[in-house]
DNA sequence: AATGAAATTATTGTACACAAATTTATATTT
DNA sequence: AAATATAAATTTGTGTACAATAATTTCATT
């Protein structure tokens, strides 16, 4: 049986989601004590909390990051070598229940909301790195995840146009198992992508 | 000025090297009050050091990792693509006095003790990765080379043939300027050391 | 006013106590 | 004997106190 949430783990998310909402600036300082009086718990799980964002790169030195546009380039650098594999991957061996699951994030990314549209693209791109069959990687992409989202939290509110097409085209490639077509096409996907942030920066 | 050894750091090393020399087994369940007996402090700091080495993966669900053949395909896997990508900058970018340290790294592994060599290599790449200028890739790198550590040192004590030809041929190619060689090479590198891992295992 | 030393305050590191949860052992029933 | 329930133990999670360190302020001296 699996633990429900600790004082921990609802620590953990309550600050990672205030540093997306920047109820806590870019640089700030964050002291044990303070955050631990406004959740209504002791320095310990906030200590474990903190060390788990440093982890991930929210929080460095104690301090809020401020990821800058270097910041984001490396990481992306990494995410298009790691997806780029993974999407290789992925139109080789993958079976056509997954591939439906991919449609069917597209499909979820045509209408709803902003952020169920998001969740869906967010989905999308989970379901290839997952057909890696790589715990490591898959580690990897989920530690960078939290950095990408706060600087894009920033940007960009409203998608990104042609996303979705290239999504499709994706699919179709990994669909007809052109494996190099589809790692050319991920990675020019992740380029525009980036470009995209940079530029409403 | 820089804080010397916390608790927390000396007991995170004695306890990776015990893991690493094999003191405790594989898979053995670590309990916090026995380590901290027998590193002498209290069970704070002992917390601290599990945590970081479940985030290297030494420690999964609080006992030593036993990783299989597949965990270090997959590590290598990951490493062959971020190499790749740090031995093409250093190709592209690398100056004359990186350059020299690579070579001196070449001229240590050929003399000396088995563990000098093993620190002589291991800086070899160390010193290319890091020329890739992109800190999310030396840290994913960082991360994985205890994996990589805990597997090799129960496989190979000695070193593999033609290591370092190979390393030189690297050099020559970053030398040259000949980025799409460096990384073919680099990738092959990789690759005959991790057969050779998997076949002495 | 600028500098630097001393004192004050704030923050983190560590130990420890107790509670909650998990695991292991023991007893009971079928 | 197997299965299940109950009790004991171990182990982890959390709060708290105090010590060590780092940051800030105060104040004296030039």
């Amino acid at each position: 049986m699996k633990q429900q949430h600790s004082a921990s783990d609802t620590a953990y998310e309550k600050i990672r989601d205030a540093i997306f909402e920047e109820k806590y600036e870019r640089g700030e300082k964050l002291t044990e004590v303070k955050l631990a009086d406004e959740l209504g718990v002791s320095r310990t799980p906030v200590r474990d909390a903190m060390r788990k964002l440093e982890e991930e790169g929210l929080i460095k030195d104690k301090r809020v990051i401020n990821p800058t546009i270097k910041d984001l380039m490396n990481t992306f650098d990494v995410r298009m070598l790691l997806e780029g594999f993974a999407v290789r991957q992925a139109a080789r061996y993958m079976g056509p229940d997954r591939v439906k699951d991919l449609q069917r994030c597209i499909e979820a990314a045509k209408q709803g909301t902003t952020e169920e549209i998001m969740e869906a693209n967010k989905e999308f791109h989970d379901i290839i790195v997952r057909a890696s069959n790589n715990d490591v990687l898959i580690d990897t992409i989920e530690r960078m995840q939290s950095v990408i989202f706060l600087f894009r939290r920033t940007v960009v509110y409203h998608q990104r146009p042609r996303l979705i097409e290239e999504h499709e085209a994706i699919l179709k490639a990994i669909r007809n198992h052109e494996e190099e077509k589809a790692e050319a096409l991920m990675k020019s996907h992740l380029k525009k992508d980036l470009d995209f942030s940079i530029h409403s920066w």
